[in-house]
DNA sequence: AAAGGACGTTTCAATAAGTGAAATATACGG
DNA sequence: CCGTATATTTCACTTATTGAAACGTCCTTT
């Protein structure tokens, strides 16, 4: 039992992310999907419906749970980060039009927004809050897993996502890195020159995110006792 | 196999929900507040670990792992109901001055806030988003639990908040109450009259909140198909 | 310093508990 | 009216979970 894990809780919990990716699955769409027999999904889903994990709509397809939304809703509000990031997040936003996220690693290989500001302009880069984005091939997850950024900073035009450009900076207190603040720009409105603009921009709220009290703060919440 | 579910996964989730709720819990803590063994207690959480939903702190407690932020995010934003409501919310608070909040009944006897927007008064009445409620003895459980509200409202002052008093009305597209709009308002500060008064402001919005196009958005919400 | 206590972790045999194929019922579409 | 897909139940098989016990460590206490 060097690796230990428990069989019926994994599958459950891959197929509560399933409910929660899809929006809605109906039984044998949620089966198919994490390659589990009909029955089996069906015992694990009548607990996580039980347990409020997930309900079931008024055509017996799956759907997330208040419970999910309840528990996700408090785990964000323990994240000090997020408080620590926002004012960054808007003056970003105040200073570019655009919009501006803060992102940290997952587990599984991916990062995740953690929190965000939309831009002003009427064309603007849009996503949400919970989203998980990869990390091959992008500004934050270049700067997430530790690339040397140049200038302090890393650009990425026409990744991932096309039409956009994204410029990100990575938040180290002391030598690792914990989560990325990036800039996300429609690629037909930003110059060379405007991505450095915000490269430096982005560069430097990074940096003194977590700074003396901040950082103090910080290390209390990942450590659960006083700095 | 009757009622079925799994004892295993049953386990794991309410250890997950200790650990949300405590915010931070050792092996030990987490392992006496579920009532298991702690090689049973350490081995769910390692499941819970490797799959993101808890994380350890540098101390090695447990903590809400990204996995529970992330699918609440993306639970809440498919929740078509919050975003309806949000511009009901900020009318309350626009004309009252006082926190509004969108509440549904939970799986387990209570009731969970979804969306909320806070007062402008400087002493004002404050919560959060994913908090649950009681519902016996509150303003909000008397209207989800259908209680015949005289004027289309229910006032409660002093309830299981001491000094506050909550007003509430139920939203009902049909004959079924599905949530509950309420102002909450610091008990000094009202008189019946105002109550009265905020309760016909509550009541309006609560009514009309979920009409023709409206209705034909939570259908489609609810069921997964258009109405 | 030694003793005591609490915690995290590992091991292991007993068996409780999860598994999936198959059968049943119901609904849908051609 | 038949073929297909889904939701659900049953049941024998055995796999995978369980918890007591033992160990090492780090504190606090005496």
């Amino acid at each position: 039992m060097a690796e230990s894990s428990t069989r019926t809780v994994e599958r459950a919990l891959v197929l509560l992310g399933a409910v929660c990716d899809a929006g809605s699955l109906t039984l044998a769409d949620a089966a198919r999907e994490t390659d589990l027999s009909a029955s089996t999904a069906l015992r694990l889903l009548r607990t996580l419906e039980g347990t409020g994990f997930v309900r079931r709509d008024a055509l017996g397809a799956y759907r997330p749970g208040l419970r999910v939304v309840q528990l996700g809703a408090q785990a964000l509000g323990h994240e000090s980060l997020v408080s620590l990031a926002e004012p960054a997040l808007e003056r970003l936003v105040d200073r570019t039009g655009e919009s501006a996220y803060l992102s940290v690693p997952s587990h599984d290989g991916e990062g995740v927004y953690l929190a965000m500001r939309e831009g002003t302009h009427s064309v603007r880069h849009a996503s949400w809050v919970g989203r998980s984005i990869p990390l091959a091939g992008t500004a934050v997850g270049a700067v997430l897993t530790g690339s040397p950024a140049a200038d302090g900073f890393v650009v990425v035009r026409d990744g991932v996502e096309a039409d956009v450009t994204a410029i990100a900076a990575p938040v180290s207190p002391g030598a690792r890195t914990v989560a990325a603040l990036s800039v996300v720009v429609p690629s037909y409105r930003i110059t060379e020159a405007e991505a450095h603009r915000i490269g430096e921009l982005v560069a430097q709220e990074a940096a003194t995110l977590l700074t003396r009290q901040d950082a103090a703060a910080l290390t209390e919440d990942l450590t659960g006792e006083p700095a």
